[in-house]
DNA sequence: GGTGGTCGGTTCATTATTTGAACTGTTATT
DNA sequence: AATAACAGTTCAAATAATGAACCGACCACC
């Protein structure tokens, strides 16, 4: 590994759960030396990207990160745009919504909105959303490039539950029945007990740039309910899809 | 240099104004080789760092950056606390507003509210401000803590207005004068014709953590707006650092 | 329709950086 | 007072980074 990739794998340690971890704590878990890890995290906090607690010498995600995230945002204002739909759909559906953008190889959980209910679906952060087994995924396959599906689709596929689909048939149905319908639906596909649909947020080239997704717990969802969820869902996604091209194009038209 | 700093000084070539670059044009600004760049972006896009437009295959800030930002965030919710009452500070006193957090050595710009003037003053998101030439800075220095005041006020400044204060003297004088009053004051230290007023964004330990600033035109501002804006802007602040810290404390109760 | 310039990307022998076992010193626990 | 876990440091050995030269593609210009 490129120790270019050591430092990022450092950093991607750190979680909405774990925001602060000490230095024999991240030379553990990355498997790299502490002297190493020391290292690392010192060009880190050299740029920024990690700061350490006066008090307690823990190292924690630092202010660069945010500095670089803000000035992507002002090119490619997905947040900005998708938060404020994301929070209408979680007051009318009263359940879990979560807003996903692609990242690498998978969908990477960028804001989330949680209902009032103590029985919900709880989803963190910058949690790491597999393409083949949630409603996210199969959204964002209907409409990804065909060699992200590919990529997708060879190699072993985790199951995560006995509802997971694993066949690439099983996958491809799902999807085509998504691209159809206009959103997707999984049942219990990443945890038991938990149904979603999820919608593709597209790019002005129509391919799949993220997802808007509602996930609900099973007991008390009917089949009516997804039905309707899942519009409004499509609708949103959609709503989305059509401000950040319209941006796009105000963005391109300036540089002309 | 660190292979990882140079990595990250790569992702610092971006900005608001060029958020996508070539690889040739990478490696000039960056100095690097353009096998040695390219071997860079390929292991900062393994991990979402940077991605590449496919028609253009010009390189952009990765989604990797959105999700550690957000992380971030979750534990230390400085945006999400600091933006309304940004807004609210732009809309009351119709200039610009903008809200900086501390790292590394300067402070990194992360949000900005632009009044609807044709002549206003224009900060772009990430811009990185000086301590000693800024009202942020200033205000920053006044509440900071004494290896910093003192990391900043040792090397030579640089003078960008012939207002600019570089004496170590007279910035300790104008901090001690922010310190009392509660915000800074400072008139066309980083450009021409621009007057600020900022005050410091404390953390817990007292010790400040960013700023809020309002700058505007010295031409449409007289010495009454800057005292009202003086007080607005230590109000503000003080409000953010009371929620931030509330917010900390429900956090740290929950650890334990 | 050739020609020179620039682009993104690749190769591989040379070179410089990274690595990690062993070390120090500090702090909290028993 | 002993133990253990912590953060951080050192330096010879091992490994990964480097960059000049290269390729093919594209574009503009004569």
């Amino acid at each position: 590994m490129s120790t270019v990739g050591k430092a990022i794998s450092l950093l991607e340690l750190f979680s909405v759960d774990e925001p602060e971890l000490g230095l024999s704590d991240l030379a553990r878990r990355s498997g790299f030396d502490k002297a190493t890890t020391r290292r690392l995290l010192v060009a880190l906090a050299g740029h920024g990207f990690v700061e350490q607690d006066i008090g307690t010498r823990h190292y924690r995600l630092g202010a660069g990160l945010s500095r670089l995230a803000r000035i992507r945002e002002a090119r490619f204002p997905f947040l900005q745009t998708a938060v404020p739909l994301v929070r209408d759909l979680a007051a009318s559906t009263a359940e879990t919504v979560h807003l996903s953008e692609f990242g690498v190889d998978s969908l990477v959980t960028v804001h989330v909105e949680h209902p009032a209910w103590a029985n919900r679906v709880n989803i963190d952060i910058g949690q790491l959303l597999p393409l083949h087994s949630t409603a996210s995924g199969i959204a964002y396959l209907a409409f990804a490039r065909d060699e992200t599906v590919k990529a997708c689709l060879t190699g072993s596929l985790d199951a995560f539950t006995a509802h997971t689909l694993i066949e690439p048939a099983a996958i491809s149905r799902s999807m085509s029945e998504a691209r159809e319908r206009g959103y997707s639906i999984y049942d219990q596909g990443y945890e038991e007990g938990v149904i979603s649909v999820a919608a593709a947020i597209r790019g002005a080239d129509g391919f799949a740039l993220g997802t808007i997704a509602v996930a609900a717990p099973k007991a008390r969802t009917t089949a009516a309910a997804i039905a309707e969820r899942g519009l409004a869902v499509r609708e949103a996604a959609r709503e989305i899809s059509m401000r950040l091209n319209g941006e796009n194009l105000q963005i391109l038209r300036r540089q002309a």
